[in-house]
DNA sequence: AGCACGCCGACT
DNA sequence: GTCGGCGTGCTC
């Protein structure tokens, strides 16, 4: 082992400290050794008895005034082949660990989530057809020599996946002699996207935005622009010859979605426009691509890539330009582990990188539009769309003069336009964003709810999969025999709607059409779900029944009518965020009719028609919404105009957990110009077998919150088992 | 995150 | 008498 002479250092070495992707307080001291390591090196490090990799983080002791005991230190032993981290990179780490309070470590963490990119590139091995048949031939074996005869060698995936067989019989094959190993060059590098390729025509008003942001990536620097355009305006293509600017100019861009998984449609735009697809980067892709794509992106070879918040954890290696596609969504804030708003840091880390980001929406948050107003953000509207596509028009439908029985959920006047519609040879969505056949189930003797077991929640029929799930943790368990509460036979009723229950419901009314639902437990993974877009834009499917996960960004050009099964939903609970969310959500959904010369409408079953986000829905009026939304905050003081950040204390005890949370009330701050509230049990007061409470600080902008928030926790330690997790800027209620 | 150390229950 | 459960603490 290395380790022998490492731990012994040279006397007179200059220290460097080192960030290990660990929750640490903090870089460790080390001795450079013989290795020469210098600042954004990957290193490996002796750490207690084993091993570690970081990066070299700067040079001198991590802490200066109080230094490590120098016999303490031991020595890098190996600097490894790969692309140095960047320094904005670094910078950028060490800011969003100031900022949510996290550990610095957990934060480069989630910049080294492929450790295997660090380790030399594994052979390809590949094979090819060498000898005669097999003795024993089999279907599955000639399958294999079909898809080899006389094509190029092929990895054992490639050959399995072409012939439809198991790897094993190409192992088998391999064994037999009638195939050999070969080696494989090492995968090519990605093709370069040709910004030189002529993009689409723009309208006038498009052109026109377009070129203020070319100007804000040509002139180069940090700025933040706001794409506010509405739906189907074309705020792709116009952001798109941004991206071809800051090609054009040597950079990297990374364009962040809120959701990787159903963008197919958005893949083939790029690929329309540039002749190649981007890199993409999520949750499902395999080990060996995530790697590669990993590794290209640090030696910044990937020129673009789109991907979900995680991506901007990415080592770039030469960062120009961030583009935050849909930026109002909920999904771009992570509330585990290290807490971050995607959003946000994407704007920070386009600062410490000094260029441009572009935040994109139809519908954008109050945070950039307050941003906008107050001058920091280039507010740059496309107010219509072009050519003949007319907006959606959007009539209420007032739910308290329906007359639905119970058990009904689809209104008369609905039914009329989705018959009307069928009828008419066109495509109807139903929306509503809740999974599984009912969100409650209880027992019709005594009265008894079923719920999950290690959450404050109840369990949530999928009918499809006859089982009853929580939506908060992985139980799942069949519908029970006898009922736990009384013990008398099983005799359950369901209570309110899921998208499940509105298809049987949607079957019954419009038998001939063909009908389906699309949920994130319908859909398995991204080829799934780009299969099942396809599916409905050639109109293979009559009446679609969704959640959300179908109102992002795809032209369906068939559907002309959306019907929202129940517009409330969302409004319920007293949540800050509750009604821009619900205009977000049913103005994004609502959006999805009507995108081609077809117009589109769109109906919302509501029992509050008065409500202020449905008359926003009705009459178009976003802006005045959005400025009493804005005044009702400026009033309470919260965001945009004040700053959050919220305690979640949690443990398997609950009285452990209560009396810490009423520890930290009593430590709370006492400066004028913050407020404490809380402590109170979360809204989930139990997640996955831990009890949870919540405080909240409430404060002016001035205050910088992330620091009075840490001293704040740093003066309650709190007993073993229990966690205090900090979120600045909260979002939901999580 | 690992990987030790350490202090209490069921086995050879 | 030991093997092993995972609680607690440390890693420059």
């Amino acid at each position: 082992m290395a380790n022998e002479h490492t731990s012994s250092p040279a006397p007179g070495t200059a220290r460097i400290h080192v960030l290990l992707p660990l929750p640490l307080a903090g870089a460790y001291d080390y001795l450079p050794g013989e290795t020469g390591a210098v600042p954004g090196d990957f290193v490996v490090v002796p750490l207690g008895r084993r091993q570690a990799v970081g990066i070299v983080w700067g040079v001198g002791s991590a802490s200066p005034d109080a230094p490590v005991a120098e016999a303490k230190l031991k020595s890098v032993v190996e600097v490894l082949d790969a692309p140095p981290m960047a320094e904005a990179m670094r910078r950028f780490i060490s800011w969003v660990a100031a900022y949510t309070c996290a550990d610095p470590g957990s934060v480069l963490r989630m910049a080294m989530s492929v450790p295997a990119a660090l380790q030399p590139p594994r052979p390809r091995i590949g094979y090819h057809l060498a000898g005669p048949p097999p003795e024993r031939m089999t279907p599955a074996r000639g399958r294999v020599i079909d898809v080899l005869a006389g094509g190029p060698a092929l990895t054992r995936r490639e050959i399995s996946e072409a012939a439809g067989v198991g790897a094993g019989v190409v192992t088998g094959l391999a064994g037999a002699g009638t195939l050999a190993e070969v080696a494989l060059p090492a995968h090519a590098p990605p093709a370069e996207p040709d910004w030189r390729r002529a993009g689409p025509v723009l309208t006038a008003e498009q052109q026109n935005v377009a070129e203020r942001l070319e100007d804000t990536v040509r002139r180069g620097g940090f700025s933040v622009s706001l794409l506010d355009g509405v739906t189907g305006a074309g705020k792709t293509e116009v952001y798109f010859e941004a991206i071809a600017r800051a090609l054009a100019k040597g950079g990297q861009v990374l364009v962040l979605l809120p959701e990787i998984a159903l963008t197919a449609q958005w893949l083939e735009r790029f690929e329309a426009r540039f002749g190649v697809a981007p890199r993409t980067w999520h949750s499902d892709l395999r080990q060996a691509e995530r790697r590669a794509t990993w590794r290209h992106i640090a030696e910044g070879r990937a020129r673009v890539v789109v991907g979900a918040r995680s991506a901007l954890f990415l080592p770039f290696a030469n960062l120009g330009l961030i583009i935050v596609d849909e930026e109002h969504d909920g999904a771009f804030k992570q509330d585990e582990g290290v807490c971050y708003h995607a959003r946000d840091m994407a704007v920070a880390r386009a600062s410490l990188g000094e260029f441009p980001a572009v935040l994109v929406s139809a519908t954008p948050s109050l945070e950039s539009l307050v941003n906008a107003e107050r001058g920091r953000y280039h507010h740059l509207r496309l107010p219509n769309r072009p050519g003949a596509a007319e907006l959606p028009e959007i009539e209420a439908i007032d739910m308290r003069s329906a007359g639905l029985p119970a058990g009904e959920w689809i209104s008369p006047l609905l039914r009329a336009r989705i018959a009307e519609t069928l009828a008419a040879g066109e495509q109807a969505l139903l929306f509503l964003n809740r999974r599984g056949y009912a969100p409650l189930t209880l027992c019709k003797r005594c009265g008894h709810r079923l719920e999950c077991p290690n959450c404050a929640a109840w369990l949530v029929e999928h009918r499809f999969q006859d089982r009853l799930r929580c939506h908060h943790c992985d139980f799942s368990r069949g519908l029970p025999e006898i009922c736990p509460e009384c013990e008398g036979e099983a005799d359950f009723t369901p209570c309110g709607p899921g998208v499940e229950r509105i298809l049987e419901e949607a079957v019954a009314l419009f038998p001939e059409a063909r009908t389906e639902v699309v949920a994130s437990d319908t859909v398995h993974g991204p080829l799934a779900a780009q299969a099942m877009v396809e599916r409905i834009a050639r109109g293979e499917i009559d009446l679609v029944i969704g959640t959300q996960i179908i109102a992002k960004g795809h032209n369906f050009p068939l559907l002309t009518c959306v019907g929202v099964i129940d517009g409330d939903l969302g409004l319920a609970g007293g949540d800050l965020r509750a009604a821009e969310r619900t205009y977000q959500l049913l103005s994004q959904i609502s959006g999805r009719a009507g995108r081609a010369e077809r117009p589109g409408r769109a109906w919302l079953q509501t029992y509050m028609p008065e409500h202020p986000v449905m008359q926003a829905l009705v009459s178009g009026d976003r802006d005045t919404f959005l400025e009493r939304e804005g005044e009702a905050r400026l009033a309470q003081g919260m965001p945009p105009y004040g700053r959050l950040s919220a305690l979640i204390v949690s443990g398997p005890e609950e009285e452990r957990v209560r009396t810490v949370a009423v520890a930290l009330a009593r430590a709370a701050p006492g400066d004028a110009d913050l407020q404490v509230l809380g402590p109170a049990p979360a809204p989930l007061a139990l997640l996955r077998g831990r009890f949870r409470y919540r405080l909240l600080l409430k404060a002016s902008r001035a205050v910088r919150i992330s620091e009075v928030t840490r001293a704040w926790v740093a003066r309650v330690t709190p007993p073993p088992q229990v966690r205090v997790r900090i979120d600045i800027d909260p979002y939901g209620f999580l």
